[in-house]
DNA sequence: CGAGCCAAGTTGTCAAGACAACTTATCAAA
DNA sequence: TTTGATAAGTTGTCTTGACAACTTGGCTCG
């Protein structure tokens, strides 16, 4: 069994927070199943009853446990979130809830990353400067229904050009390759008509109005380390999203 | 001064946690300000630090207070939330951020509440029930930018045609008359022309797209609580907002 | 006068224990 | 069989105490 490092300069509750995650994510405890007791996990590695609370307070704000009085603790199934990286779980998202058909496919093509010098643009953060930037276009039932344009600080993501998007999320390698998790966004919402094209991709009429998206992704200690320009066909595809969850409980 | 109850149900650490609060909307302690540390709220209230801590714990959850370690616990600046129960926040942050100018001016009509039976609608969660609903529309400089269409529940809003809306926002109401608070809500994008009606409000062309919000908002024991269908003009108003906010910290 | 050290104060972490409130399963009685 | 009481287990709340890590301001020394 792993055990805590009560040297390590990582707090024990952190570290329990990290390997309870850790068998969730391997399916040790699946959704759903109940963790073991406080006073158990306490006796198990040796430490209080107290701090084995912290670790799983931890994990309850991250909607991965839920505690239920006098029954126990319990995983839960991870809630649907926006993915601030991408409109990919909006899209997921708009599936299960499956207004309409759920058998949409989509598919999605990533240009390949460039480093650009940024036009003048008083909306892109990036403006004037340097950064990675990218598109993608997702198809539903074949149709264009999405083209994202990705801005983002080379900075904070070195080497972006040499990594292999394929297969995996911009969340993903956010997390797993620069360490980094997105902390808030600011978004706004307006119609657009598509420049020709932006049409063409999309595969409309040029005076056809879309839904237009800018979004700033914020990261601890980077601000604006990300922008997104996001066109959407709503004739195709809902925009859609969860906001809130409770700051109490 | 005022003191702690322990007779109570309610917790200590959530008693204290309100004490505070009030204190600061009061102006006691104003925003940046320090307040008393832990060891002395302990010592002044008669209880564990610990609980002092699962107090302030809930008020930094709540992004009212912040610690700084070696420095104290400090009153922060209420960040700019999103409103779920209107766009009044989304306007006023609009003009905050000002791009553009900044000296507009936004008004509101507010219709008065009715009580209704929903026709039928299979995004409208009152479909087929009964609801309160009233419409209010927000000009901006003078010009028709937001028209917004309310539904609420009855059960939860029990007597609500016999309250006055004036100088209040609805999540205040919701608060002070009916202790609830908006948990989380589900919202959707999409491009729409509006009927005759509302394109004669918003004083566009029947033809002209606008944006088109539905939200469903949840609050605690009560889902889909309230409905909410807004037309937004986006030449006239930028529709935006924050999301997010780290789960740890 | 300036720079660096030092001490006091503050939050961060952790322990051990206690009782309350609640849930669930078991068991007994009707 | 059904119902109710009971007991065990679990989380909720709270206390006291301790040390570590960090910030800040004042003081001393140059």
């Amino acid at each position: 069994m792993a055990a805590l490092n009560t040297q390590s300069p990582v707090p024990l509750y952190h570290q329990l927070a990290e390997l309870l995650q850790g068998r969730i994510r391997a399916g040790e405890y699946p959704a759903g199943t109940r963790i073991p007791s406080e006073p158990e996990l306490a006796r198990t590695f040796g430490i209080g009853r107290p701090t084995v609370r912290q670790a799983t307070d931890l994990l309850i704000r991250r909607r991965c446990l839920e505690r239920r009085r006098g029954s126990g603790t319990f995983v839960i199934e991870p809630p649907e979130q926006v993915d601030l990286l991408s409109l990919a779980g909006t899209l997921a998202s708009f599936e299960k809830t499956g207004r309409g058909d759920r058998s949409r496919v989509v598919h999605t093509i990533v240009q390949r990353v460039r480093r650009i010098r940024v036009p003048t643009d008083i909306e892109n953060p990036f403006s004037g400067r340097t950064a990675w930037t990218l598109a993608r276009l997702s198809r539903v039932d074949g149709t264009p229904a999405l083209l994202e344009s990705l801005w983002l600080d080379p900075e904070h993501f070195p080497g972006l050009d040499r990594m292999s998007l394929a297969g995996r999320s911009l969340s993903q390698l956010a997390h797993e390759h620069y360490h980094l998790t997105a902390e808030t966004a600011d978004q706004d919402f307006r119609v657009a008509v598509p420049d020709e094209a932006q049409a063409e991709l999309l595969e409309v009429e040029p005076d056809h109005p879309v839904l237009l998206v800018k979004r700033r992704i914020h990261f601890p200690h980077a601000r604006d380390a990300v922008f997104a320009e996001m066109l959407c066909r709503t004739d195709r595809l809902v925009f859609s999203q969860t906001l809130g969850g409770s700051l109490d409980a």
